[in-house]
DNA sequence: GATTCAGAATCAATCGTTTTACTGAATACG
DNA sequence: CGTATTCAGTAAAACGATTGATTCTGAATC
């Protein structure tokens, strides 16, 4: 037997139970008083009919969709946000809630999906890696839309988000760089526009110009490839750099690379490389990144359940955190006296 | 001034343009007759309330919601289904689908998300990477919801599917072996319960019994931390393999990894690697991995367009495709005279 | 046996759209 | 000028659930 669409409603279900429509709608949802005989009765026609209640219809009623919205960017080309969107979705299905997804360019506008999002009801929107306008943060929130992001800001607006210490970090790299002896470290900057890659260098500056040390400066797409075009640039002038801290890591891996197999270079003795992340592949004996550890837990954990907290508490006000990452050593970096391979630093804040 | 949820419906739109409801709706869905004066009129009150048509509301009396359910596996530990969930989910929204995300592990049980799927009245299933019981599907297809699959497929089962070439794909990189006169090769398998390895030990298997070569085997998860292990019991034995295949490209990244820095050989010298997927790090310099690509693009238009035709189209029968890999040859397995790195060799079914 | 009364079941309104059938006005045409 | 014909617009019936109000049970009490 072939079914053309899903066409089983509660009042087959009620009929073939031999009760009301109402009933069924009663011993679905654990609401309102049912004897155990007709829920009984109900389920079993259920069963036999192939009866689900049906989401649309429910949520134009209740006018709740257990739908979030869900926009991401970047994902292909940085196992970072891969596994923020695998432990964000997963977390977000623990907690009952389903998944709209929207992968976009880190440059693409969010003007003309934000509307979809928003006709399709979700109680919520939840933005990484992709930048969303303050005016359509703002719209959201307006029409009680909260929105909570990670990794990202937006001064002056209504929302919550949840970022890493990325200044912070910067500041601890360059401490460490310098710690170590280095004379003349670079800084390889990802995209211009992304508040990470520019917090992370004012962090870096901040150390350095402290200490009256100047930096070279490179830039390149967040990509190996990219990276990898950069670091050789910076490493084949007649003054290259004794140390490369790189937007994340994936552009680390890429000017390791650069430097190992494209220039011969010797890693860390000739120049120490750092990174921002720690990605699983940082940790592969091939590379051995030294790195800045995202919290990546932490926040997606907070956001999510800053997201849902703000759907059933409209009138909260969004929560803003700053949290602390830290600083995995491995090999890639020449390290001070006394500090080797395999010590993580906590960052204090 | 905050607004609770969007409350703001058709009817006061229409009230605020001075039509009536149904003009509102029809200035909306380009259907049906609307002047040009009141259109305008519509859309500028529209404007004014910020107003959405709800999607609920739409898809209850249409019977069609635009939404397909994705369900994915393996995201996280394996680039590959990474870009695959990457372009699957931009295809969908270039075409007008809104996207339902589930990213379940490899062995979980969809039993219990379907049903969710189902109640939100996804028109159509995409599966990758996930193993989707035969009831299951069953039930889907009698149910009017279409499945497709991206390199799974349920024998006997009324869906549409689309894979690699596996088994081929593996006898190409036995001929490819034994051509450069390997003498001990070695298969490493992901776990056993997926189709992709099976079916890629199988064809290797296959020419290796052809010509009376033994081979050896080992057996990781798919991941790299399990594959250097696995790499390691099998280099460190007495009689080694000279040369590994690997069930994908990850698990040849951490057999090199375990090769290269952790026993010290050279490769491909002492022992040739060859992997599956050509994921973006198998061109990294560091590992150069010689590799069957898979058709992922192919795979993932014929995929989506078939998901949707069938969706248009419920009473066509489901396509089943498999489409051919192609070798590509870099570094890291001995090539036979003539064959060097930078060839692409395609594969002709 | 009449009266309560709580609990179970039902009725009917409602959510925000689309869409069919219908009305009215305007245009075309003989 | 009268009648078809078209075209815009509207009223009202869906879609499939939830839920407050209401009625129906039947057991308990007096």
């Amino acid at each position: 037997m072939k079914h053309s669409r899903n066409s089983v409603t509660s009042i087959e279900v009620a009929k073939l139970a031999g009760v009301s429509q109402s009933s069924v709608s009663r011993a679905f949802s654990h609401e309102g008083p049912v004897s155990v005989k007709t829920r009984r009765k109900v389920l079993d026609a259920a069963r036999k009919l192939g009866y689900q209640p049906n989401a649309m219809a429910r949520s134009l009623i209740t006018r709740r969709t257990s739908m979030v919205g869900m926009v991401i960017a970047n994902v292909h080309n940085n196992p970072f946000y891969t596994e923020v969107l695998d432990l964000l979705s997963r977390k977000f299905q623990k907690l009952g809630q389903k998944v709209m997804l929207f992968i976009v360019n880190r440059d693409q506008n969010l003007d003309d999906i934000l509307p979809q999002l928003l006709e399709y009801q979700v109680e919520g929107i939840l933005v990484t890696a992709a930048t969303l306008s303050s005016t359509m943060a703002e719209e959201c929130e307006r029409w009680g839309r909260p929105v909570a992001m990670i990794n990202r800001y937006v001064p002056g607006v209504h929302a919550s988000w949840f970022c890493c210490a990325n200044y912070e970090g910067g500041k601890m790299v360059a401490k460490l760089l310098l710690d170590a002896n280095h004379k003349r470290p670079a800084f390889l900057a990802g995209s211009e526009d992304t508040t990470t890659s520019i917090d992370r260098e004012r962090g870096f500056m901040e150390i350095l110009n402290q200490e009256k040390v100047e930096a070279l400066r490179e830039i390149g797409e967040y990509t190996y490839q990219d990276a990898y075009d950069a670091a050789i640039r910076l490493l084949d002038r007649k003054d290259p750099p004794d140390a490369i801290f790189c937007a994340n890591d994936i552009m680390a891996l890429g000017v390791m690379d650069a430097a190992k197999n494209g220039l011969g270079l010797k890693i860390p003795e000739e120049v120490s490389i750092i990174g921002f992340d720690d990605i699983p592949m940082s940790s592969w004996s091939s590379y051995s990144l030294t790195t800045v550890r995202q919290p990546i837990q932490r926040m997606v954990d907070a956001s999510v359940e800053e997201l849902l907290n703000r759907i059933e508490n409209p009138e909260r006000e969004p929560l803003q955190e700053v949290i602390p990452g830290e600083l995995v050593i491995r090999g890639s970096a020449r390290m001070p006296g006394g500090l080797s391979s395999g010590w993580v630093i906590s960052q204090d804040r």
